[in-house]
DNA sequence: CATGAATGAGTCTTCATTCAT
DNA sequence: AATGAATGAAGACTCATTCAT
């Protein structure tokens, strides 16, 4: 005799449901690759039905978008956040950007996955560039002017500009060694070269 | 009466087939990504027939495999040489190693997003790990040799580890944004801000 | 604190909300054709919500059902109202029965595209022929019975049965050249072309 | 233990591929109607795989595209073909067309219930205007033609304008008559409804 | 009565791979 | 060696239907 079983989630709220399906999104991203994300599996890893993921999310690359958007938020929120306390100084700002960046929210290999899979394809490059171009840039420009700033203060060895882009290139960088071989690269070694970088750029060695 | 018209391609070296797929490879993962990449626009794009392809590799891994492997090479092959260039001082090495990351037969746009489609997806990292760790630990480890031996003749900011591995970050981050931002970065950006790191580090500024 | 706002349409008789299914169903086949035309589209259309539908038509098909019943019922008490007025002769019976199949309200692209839609699929002509097969039958025997009647009054050009048959066949080939070609083919053209092969089967010409 | 069964129809003729596949979607088509023709059944109707169909033909629409210019172009190849026998009078030409309305070969329930599933559906009836409005403009054409010629000759009972709108509507709706009611309505009787029209038109009747 | 989230079977389409020629 | 027709598994997406609220 057949016992229907009640099945667990039924009727939660839309957002959660949302949240859900975004946060196995990511799981299968960092395992599969988005090619390799199926509806089907994003499903299963959530622990619905199949139908529901289009129910929510118009298609595939409306999931996908909203994924990447929830990562990229998540991540501007954190260093904003930080950026905005008043009782930092202009270089504490800037070491708190660099610790936002490898935050373990922010760094985990599992989202670091995520970021290089829309850097991986052509077509995902141009979705991320449209989403999230303004909030990289956004990052970047906050770096040039806290630099620009300290700058009037003490002596800076490079342009802010270029100091802002080899930040960038740096961070990017570090992630993917972690991403790529995260027996020898840590997350805490990233930000130790980074911050060390940064030491020569504010030249304490030479102040001293 | 019907003349069958001999085909343009038959009976090629096999070399020189698998050498047109590869690059064919290339072309078609820069476009459309690895899971983008068909074996049937491979065939097209390289001109030749589709059945050709699975007969000079046994599959499509197979294909990708020696794709990166075509890659990894060339870009060694390069920085190698220099690098054994008995006339160059240390530093000089090391500098030419910078080159070599951004020389245009390397750092095309083309490429680039050849090695970070590997770098997108869980199992093409895993492939590229296991092809290319050794390449990659092989110019970590001169670099850091390299550095060491600077060390022993003048003051370094930064142990030669961490330099190299920053050195390295420094690498894939500006490969990054070149192939993201490419209206913004160029090649010859990122060739300038590592040299300019290197030029904090070996401390020129401090000793002039 | 939350007001539960009333919505515009609940508790409705039910019978006006079968109509209104009824009628936006009409609407989404005209557009959609019978496939196209899904539950959620007929709910949207009818601006009511998409359990409704289930909850007042058992199924799909039942809805359709009832769907071409009403254009059938419409059909029918249009003509039959006419027949029966006792004060016209049979001819005038006979072109009322014309006029009827032209009227406006029947002979609108919208209700054309319905039946054909029904014509158009095995299963869907399996459903007409049960539903209006009888309704068909009745039409064609009223004609048939009115010829008979003008043949022991007038000479008639052909046989009763086989004048009700053609008249049938025009019916529905000039509704399908509306149907096909509605910048070439009007209604007003459609009656005059089966009202004028009446006149020749009535023989006026010759008579006069 | 599993004996490798040899696969019957491997490298066929292209064309003949295409023509088995055309057969078996007029055969879905007629049972199941155009939404419920899936490429699934096409392909077992025609004891070819799934994927053949889509090898052959870009997409579903393609095919059915194909399905119905080969109808189209087989019902004109045959009226055309005799009104070009320059021994026959133009009356005998009209007949020949009727002939071949209602040819076995063309006028086979498989086949009208293929032009009623074009009719049945919006986006269908588009197609088959875009592919068959010429064909069907060019036969009402031909008709009218050789009405005109023949209205030179002796009395013509109407314009030849609007016989040769009415043959249409005939010819349409004797279809349609055929197709839904089978047991009731015949090739031979469709056939004799038709010329029993002309026969009117041309007044033999009146003239006699 | 009414709602709309949830389900899962079914459809079109793509594609790596095989293999007769 | 070389070709490209053929195969079938797998993916995105749709939709009738159910049912908790």
């Amino acid at each position: 005799m057949v016992v229907k079983v009640k099945k667990k989630a039924r009727f939660e709220a839309p957002e959660e449901r949302r949240r859900q399906l975004i946060d196995a999104t990511v799981t299968c991203i960092a395992s599969h690759g988005i090619s390799g994300t199926t509806l089907r599996k994003v499903s299963e890893t959530a622990g619905l039905s199949l139908g529901l993921v289009n129910f929510h999310f118009a298609n595939k690359d409306t999931l996908l978008h909203h994924t990447l958007l929830a990562l990229a938020e998540e991540h501007r929120n954190l260093w904003k956040q930080r950026v905005m306390n008043t009782e930092l100084t202009p270089v504490e700002k800037i070491y708190a950007i660099v610790e936002a960046q490898f935050h373990p929210k922010i760094c985990s290999r599992k989202k670091l996955a995520v970021w290089f899979a829309f850097f991986g394809e052509a077509h995902h490059r141009k979705v991320y560039r449209e989403l999230t171009a303004g909030i990289d840039a956004e990052r970047m420009e906050t770096c040039r002017t806290l630099l620009q700033g300290i700058a009037e203060e003490q002596t800076l060895f490079g342009k802010p500009d270029e100091i802002a882009a080899a930040l960038e290139a740096l961070f990017d960088g570090t992630w993917l060694n972690i991403l790529l071989y995260p027996e020898v690269f840590k997350r805490a070694h990233a930000e130790r070269h980074v911050k060390d970088y940064l030491g020569l750029v504010f030249a304490r060695q030479c102040l001293d």
